[in-house]
DNA sequence: TTGTAGGCGTTATCAG
DNA sequence: CTGATAACGCCTACAA
């Protein structure tokens, strides 16, 4: 490999220059620069970056934590960043945390011991207190799907409230007014605030909001089995079923089909998240959008106007999640009751 | 941050010391260990990783390409490669090819520019002779999903023939002979492989190969929905569906519901990868399982061996497809056929 | 077993 | 506009 030696040397200039045109950051006259630039194509040279890393201090790249490194959700947000940074000629180190307290901090630990210029993380079991103290450090943090009011202009998420709100209300707009709710574990912010929104569309319709009609899950598709099977077992009363994501919506749903309800007619379900396999689903969830990978996105772009100073056009923080209508809502009317299932 | 020279001195060794008890790969008295942990401990020093990388020319990073970087597939994949190399302080950088040459070529280029000291590729558009040449290079190449002769030792691939023929075998058991087969691409080898397999299922049986019972998607969702149709639209005879991978399949599955099918009595389907989403589908998708992440694990595994000199258990480079029963198939004896929706 | 010193390939600060 | 020449933080012969 040709070093920037080999270059100066060839094109009969010093290496300070040849870092100049490398780097176009000072004056170097036309004819300098193309002496050159021919040499290093001569050589074929190319910049060695933990050289540059060194001496300057950055290494152009900057480390993410999510939970998983599979999963629809996390998928979509990576893919965002991904792309956003690598236009720029910057590089990702992706690891995980599995929600679990001790591998979040392992996996930051890392991250930092890599030198990364910046660090994102989605963090499901940091307290805030830990986020703080870490944001002190040399490391600018990001944080995505989370808010935490000193770090605000580094933080990113989701009005989650308003999307339980608009999930349940789309629920009642359809006639429904017994409406089961399968929740996230309540230690993640997003399920709590998801739950929040619904209690709120609740009372806005002068529902009352009923313990037993709200199962804790784990995100995950078991979960969202378990809760309707607690809901029938229980002989609750309900005709409609919101979920706190997709994943526990679809676990509901082949519980569901188990059970002998036609869906949408004997149970209307909507999720939550709009993951790419609600469309393939049957019938088609209904759920509400989360845009992750213009979130993706968005992070990628606080970081490169902040840590790289490229200039960028207008920063959003808080996205909107918005109702995304199929097939797995239907109208209470025409609905026999769920209560089939617990007679 | 604190450098080894504040360790050395406060410590009173040289630097060569400090380096010795970090490395541990030279002899050093316990004493002097001790009292050089002691002063890393006082200083709270960490090892900047890339003036390591540096002075030994190892980055301790692997670049991986894949084509996208969301999807079930690669996500699989992805994480059984993360997970091996982070437990090895290793770390990973993941970029996209989207299935393009000219992309695929700036991503490993991208990589190579980042000092990785090994790539792991999974390339959808590069042909043979590039990737031998690359692999001339100084960084070392393994290639996943693929299998050039020349290169051998760096390959890893699935048996995709093979499972190819148990997805046929699997519904001509059932006792279907009119079979239908939706294909990924055939610049794809996956893809051609695949089909290879159900040629050679269809001929073990002395079933005449129709090639207008077979349609060329391109292994997204919408490729199994066009090419149901397709068949439907030229009136084909069939009532069996294999499709070159679960999008496709879902797709289809889709399709057929919307014209009326009823599944899985009306037509049987079977898919490909096994990706999560198949057991979300109605009626659960049976398909081929496609242990991608422990060919993720494997690889990740190999470059362990031959680039950092890791003693690694076996080395496996060919992975055997198995058969997924689950709710999609139908024995043809008590299915209606297909034809009802050709009349 | 431990220390000395040169090198890894760039960047950046000063002079000129 | 250009050129020396220190950093950058660590590794590794070579010596002792």
């Amino acid at each position: 490999m040709a070093t920037i030696y080999q270059v100066s040397e060839l094109a009969g200039v010093s290496v300070a220059t040849v870092s100049r045109v490398l780097n176009n950051n000072a004056k170097v006259s036309d004819r300098t620069r193309e002496k050159v630039e021919k040499a290093m194509q001569e050589l074929g040279y190319r910049p060695n970056s933990i050289a540059q890393s060194l001496a300057s201090n950055r290494t152009n790249s900057v480390g993410v934590l999510v939970a998983e490194i599979h999963g629809p959700f996390f998928g979509a947000m990576m893919s965002g960043i991904e792309s956003e940074f690598r236009a720029l000629g910057k590089h990702v180190i992706f690891t995980t945390g599995h929600s679990n307290e001790q591998r979040e901090k392992e996996g930051i630990d890392f991250l930092i011991s890599r030198n990364c210029d910046a660090l994102i993380v989605h963090s499901e079991a940091l307290s805030d207190a830990y986020l703080r103290k870490l944001s002190k450090g040399n490391t600018p943090i990001f944080l995505i799907s989370r808010h935490i009011s000193e770090l605000a202009d580094r933080c990113i998420s989701l009005d989650n409230e308003h999307g339980g709100y608009i999930a349940t209300k789309a629920l009642i707009d359809q006639g429904h007014r017994d409406i089961a709710y399968i929740s996230g574990p309540l230690f993640k912010s997003d399920a709590n605030q998801r739950l929040e929104g619904h209690k709120r569309a609740l009372a806005e319709y002068n529902i009352a909001f009923d313990q037993d009609l709200v199962y804790y899950g784990d995100f995950q598709e078991t979960g969202g089995a378990d809760g309707l099977k607690y809901f029938i077992d229980s002989k609750q009363h309900f005709t409609a079923l919101a979920c706190g994501n997709d994943e526990m919506a679809s676990g509901a749903m082949k519980l569901a089909r188990e059970h002998g309800f036609s869906l949408p007619d004997d149970l209307s379900i909507i999720g939550f998240d709009n993951v790419f396999f609600t469309s393939y689903l049957y019938p088609r969830l209904s759920t509400i959008n989360n845009p992750v990978d213009d979130m993706g996105h968005m992070v990628a772009r606080m970081v490169l106007k902040d840590v790289y100073q490229c200039k960028t056009k207008s920063i959003q923080r808080l996205f909107t999640p918005s109702y995304v209508p199929r097939d797995s809502l239907a109208p209470y009317a025409t609905s026999s009751s769920a209560r089939k299932a617990s007679s």
